[in-house]
DNA sequence: CGCGGTATTGCGGATTTCCACAATATGCGC
DNA sequence: GCGCATATTGTGGAAATCCGCAATACCGCG
């Protein structure tokens, strides 16, 4: 999927204009006349960030934003607008919006703009998509597997562990050796490094 | 150190109202009539939050806010304006100001927005203090204890250690043993969670 | 100079981990 | 039913860790 800047404006003219200038300024554009034709468009693969205006026929901005965070985008978002007062931009930055810039403004302050939204997502999903290779990996293990090493990371000693899950040292020891293979660690050690902070 | 509201605006009106609500509310107040005094009473153990006029005579309310930053205070800053643009707003919010409010304003509003940043910074503070203490415990290790623990994270066997350090494994056991005992863990496996993330 | 803290090493035994070889049982899909 | 993945257990030995007891050495402080 490539990076792109996804364009929501109910304006003709805008839509055009502005998609115009990204493309021009080596920024791949798509555009979208409402929330919703975005929405539909949406989907969690999508990477690059989104231009939304505020104050559209249907959905609005804000109603839109609010959405896509509920279904778990992490597209940046630059709210655009001609109308907006501060505690609409106060709102929206605490939101977590990338920014809200004022129509008409400065070209290449836009474009400034837009390219360090699409730089964020970039460098989320480098960030995003080492937490997911790990959890991915978690997923190849078996139930077992899991019990197991959620107590080897408690620290516990494998008689520790037959005990609580009431089958044999060796058995234990089985799983601690498969799980560490397809965690692709050698030492219990490793393996808390490995998932130093982002638990699953 | 007391949490407080600190209160910076050149309005000897203004300080004296909202001083006043914030106390009654139960909010401890101190206020300061120029940016100057707050910076010359500002050091780094403050705890709480700051209420900040943008537009004063002297220093400004976002030359303040930089400055704080670049002195490393981490208190949230509530701007307070009477004549504000969303330029303006955007521009403080992303540099990280906690809220940014117009006057005047709802009282209630105000309140909770200061509480809620008081709370934010006792938040902050609890976290800061559990990296500190970890830090605290590492300072309390030898020189030798602390390579000796780099290398246990690094996964790395006694006598791999051993080698390495050019001493007897019998050595790298007492050292291991010892740091484990003022790091107060049991195993190396506890030892990585407790550093996990916040490595020193 | 003696005391305390740190670093170092050895011995020997208890405990634990690691692993190869080997085997049984269950459940699932073709 | 057969093959495959998973779970389970055992034997036995090599390797590593854990630990008490004991000793030597260096260094800074009072």
């Amino acid at each position: 999927m490539t990076s792109h800047a996804y364009l929501v404006d109910d304006d003709d003219a805008i839509r055009d204009s502005l998609c115009w200038l990204l493309e021009s300024r080596g920024v791949p554009c798509r555009s979208y006349p409402s929330a919703e034709d975005f929405l539909a468009a949406w989907n969690s693969s999508l990477a690059g960030c989104v231009l939304l205006d505020i104050r559209m026929d249907g959905m609005s901005g804000p109603e839109l934003f609010d959405l896509l965070g509920e279904r778990g985008s992490t597209l940046p978002v630059i709210f655009l607008t001609g109308h907006g007062d501060v505690p609409m931009a106060v709102s929206a930055l605490k939101k977590g919006a990338f920014d809200f810039v004022e129509k008409p403004c400065n070209d290449n302050e836009l474009v400034n703009r837009v390219i360090e939204a699409l730089t964020l997502d970039a460098n989320q999903r480098v960030a995003a998509s080492g937490a997911d290779s790990i959890n991915t990996l978690i997923s190849r293990l078996t139930a077992r597997e899991r019990q197991v090493m959620e107590r080897v990371l408690a620290g516990k000693l494998n008689k520790v562990i037959a005990d609580e899950l009431q089958i044999s040292m060796r058995t234990v020891e089985v799983h601690r050796a498969n799980l560490f293979e397809k965690m692709g660690v050698r030492t219990a050690v490793e393996l808390a490094q490995l998932l130093a902070g982002k638990r699953s």
